[in-house]
DNA sequence: GTCTATACCGAGATAGAC
DNA sequence: GTCTATCTCGGTATAGAC
């Protein structure tokens, strides 16, 4: 075996935690899941939550990690171009069947024992995500390719448009994802080039 | 007392399964939220699962109530009034904190058990939805306060707008929250307005 | 590290007195 | 309709042999 006990563990309490939460993935079933017996998890893992947190803490390392591969090419491209590639940034990190869910589920109906860690961890990449957001923006209108106005309207239609689709890839079949992505992000550009109020 | 025991174990419920979701929710403590013992709710509801799904079915039957509404004045308004109109409604209705939860937390996460029945009502109410905003679009071609082409696009884009707005009254206070509406609608409008592609 | 056996608890649910 | 008492099941977690 390739990976050791321990990850396999986690790979598939990951699956678990993402379809079916904290409350309804017993331990029971990580065991059978791995091929071992329950006991033998005590011997990786303090307890539950211990396990469960673990798997969080790389969940977010994953997401800022992805995050911050756009902040390195952000001088070569036009404005449209790099929210464009932003936008699918974080919807390919959706779109993978099991971390996107986690992410979802633990954004949206943190367990309420880890609420307070877990906001914590949200508000902090949050902020990451508006610098790069309002960089990317502010370059724009230097280069005049945005018209230079508040950038807080475009900011807030900007998550409105990437909440949206985070929503939507519960709905709609891959390709039918593809193209929703297209329409909503054309539609937001088109608004965002003219400009006015 | 006003109400039957009955309706007050369903509005304890409801507080307790939005929540903490159909897992995280004892009838424990949904009996003493409402101030009587456990084996007394087996009186009002046969199980768990009853009580669960008779919660649900009213909050299916109050979404439907709220969409139909709009339906009623669709002659006397400009179509961007109509659209604003038709989203204020639904984000009023994510405005109530259970309610809107609940209905959030059911569409996202299914409980497994129950996953069929409720993707069952979800795509009943998302025609209706659809049929009412076609509808909405289209006479506002006829009328020429859109521009006539497909209507794809467009509806896709109105979806994106009503799923972002949905996800994001979870992170903001009210205030913070209506403005983001007003800023997401605005310049979804100043695309729609233009068209073209 | 993994197993069997077991302790302990809280869940959903039922029986039967009042 | 509501209660106390009780049953059963499955959960987390630990002890201790191998």
């Amino acid at each position: 075996m390739s990976t050791s006990t321990s990850e396999r563990i986690k790979h598939s309490a990951l699956q678990l935690f993402a379809q079916k939460g904290y409350y309804g993935t017993s331990l029971n079933e990580v065991a059978t899941m791995v091929g071992i017996k329950k006991p033998s998890l005590y011997a990786h893992f303090k307890n539950k939550d211990d396990l469960y947190l673990s798997i969080l803490k790389e969940l977010m390392d994953t997401f800022i990690e992805r995050i911050n591969i756009d902040a390195s090419l952000r001088n070569q491209h036009s404005t449209k171009e790099l929210l464009n590639r932003f936008l699918k940034n974080m919807v390919g990190f959706w779109k993978d069947e099991t971390l996107g869910l986690l992410y979802k589920r633990t954004l949206l109906f943190p367990e309420e024992h880890f609420r307070t860690y877990i906001q914590e961890q949200f508000i902090e990449t949050e902020a990451h995500t508006t610098d790069i957001l309002r960089d990317i923006i502010q370059k724009g209108q230097l280069k005049g390719e945005l018209p230079t106005q508040s950038m807080e309207p475009l900011i807030d239609s900007f998550y409105c448009l990437i909440d949206g689709l985070f929503v939507q890839r519960f709905f709609y079949s891959l390709p039918e994802y593809d193209k929703k992505v297209e329409h909503a992000f054309e539609h937001f550009w088109k608004a965002a080039e003219i400009g006015g109020n």
